[in-house]
DNA sequence: GCCGTGACTATACATCGGTATAGTCTGCTT
DNA sequence: AAGCAGACTATACCGATGTATAGTCACGGC
């Protein structure tokens, strides 16, 4: 699953970008070495530098695949909504780099996206819902977005406390019937919620 | 808030500290350099060394010090739990290192400790709950921290989102704002929720 | 058949940054 | 007064890594 490439791939030119985006995944921007990805991609040094013209380049680069593969990937989750729930599945092998993204302050388009779509999801849902929203679909679906996502970024920590692998099938069923009993059950109760929000408008801030 | 320093601090080693602090979380542990960090607080390479050794060992004082920081928090917010939402708020100015700590792979106690205190807070909820949880508290504990942490890691994507500030007051509050009306509101109805379950127990996972 | 273009390699260069060492100054103890 | 300890500085060292350059090889068009 999404492991299909491009027929253009093959190509030594598709070997480093995969390379460097494993690299990058594995160890972020910075510790990922040129030389390194040369070497797994099969490559020299010199030839990198042909393709790329920088290291800066390619992961330009490799930010520019990711939109594509995200964009492939929304396509088939407007066929099946429930699919896009789970997003260690749905990003596969390429998850890790979008964490490196996120979190090493070069993915804000790709976030910002995510938050779009979000807001048209909760746009639609806020028509049936009785108590008028206290807040913009925007801000709610930023906010869901980076819950989301969380997940992806965190990864590692949410193994441990899961006590699971999250590549294995077993680990993300796990996960979705995790995310399911949690995303069914609100964490504050809407009298809870009211009253906070009264002692906020009280203007005690803290 | 929580910029009292301990009665040690204005010495040199604690200013070397607190910079290390700014300069992990502002450019991550890489591209933080010593001598950055030394000219920041004010003296010579030499000096932190002298102090920490080397640059890992820096990071490790480092990491002291925010242990300490969330112990001393945990205890304020054990008298006001509701104050504890907020995860920008409570963790004021070391909020970006934790951040760091959090994604670049260093701060496993400390996730955990924070699972720890979610499940026993879960545990007393679920005496109270309707229908049976169909996870274990402790993964439910460990999905909802990572949701909880999102805000803080993915901290300048949700800024963006919400446009607002969160280092001030109105970002602060628009925060809580938003994350009272999502905490009390699930996403999933309790039906959508079960046959989602259903499905998956028939054992079509994606 | 030649020549030019582009994929590819080998190697040199320069800078950055962590580490190591030698030395200075201040203050305290005996 | 002597001397020692610890805070602090200046500077040298060296490996790692991004960048630059020169050269090789294969192929396709004129």
């Amino acid at each position: 699953m999404t492991t299909v490439p491009d027929p253009e791939d093959l190509t030594a030119r598709a070997r480093i970008r995969d390379a460097a985006m494993r690299h990058i995944g594995e160890y972020g921007f910075e510790r990922a070495t040129i030389r390194g990805i040369a070497e797994t991609a099969g490559v020299s040094l010199g030839l990198v530098r042909h393709h790329f013209g920088s290291k800066e380049a390619l992961r330009e680069a490799c930010d520019e695949h990711l939109v594509k593969i995200i964009h492939k990937l929304h396509e088939d989750a407007a066929r099946d909504p429930r699919a896009g729930l789970n997003p260690v599945a749905v990003m596969g092998p390429y998850q890790p780099y979008l964490a490196r993204a996120l979190t090493e302050g070069w993915a804000a388009p790709l976030f910002d996206e995510m938050v779009d779509i979000g807001e048209r999801w909760i746009a639609e849902a806020d028509k049936s819902r009785t108590d008028p929203p206290d807040v913009d679909a925007r801000s709610r679906s930023a906010l869901i977005a980076a819950m989301a996502l969380s997940v992806t970024v965190l990864r590692r920590h949410v193994e441990r406390g899961l006590g699971a692998d999250l590549t294995s099938p077993e680990g993300q069923a796990k996960l979705m019937r995790v995310m399911l009993d949690v995303y069914s059950h609100p964490l504050l109760s809407l009298e809870e919620a009211a009253e906070a929000r009264k002692a906020l408008d009280r203007g005690r801030n803290t």
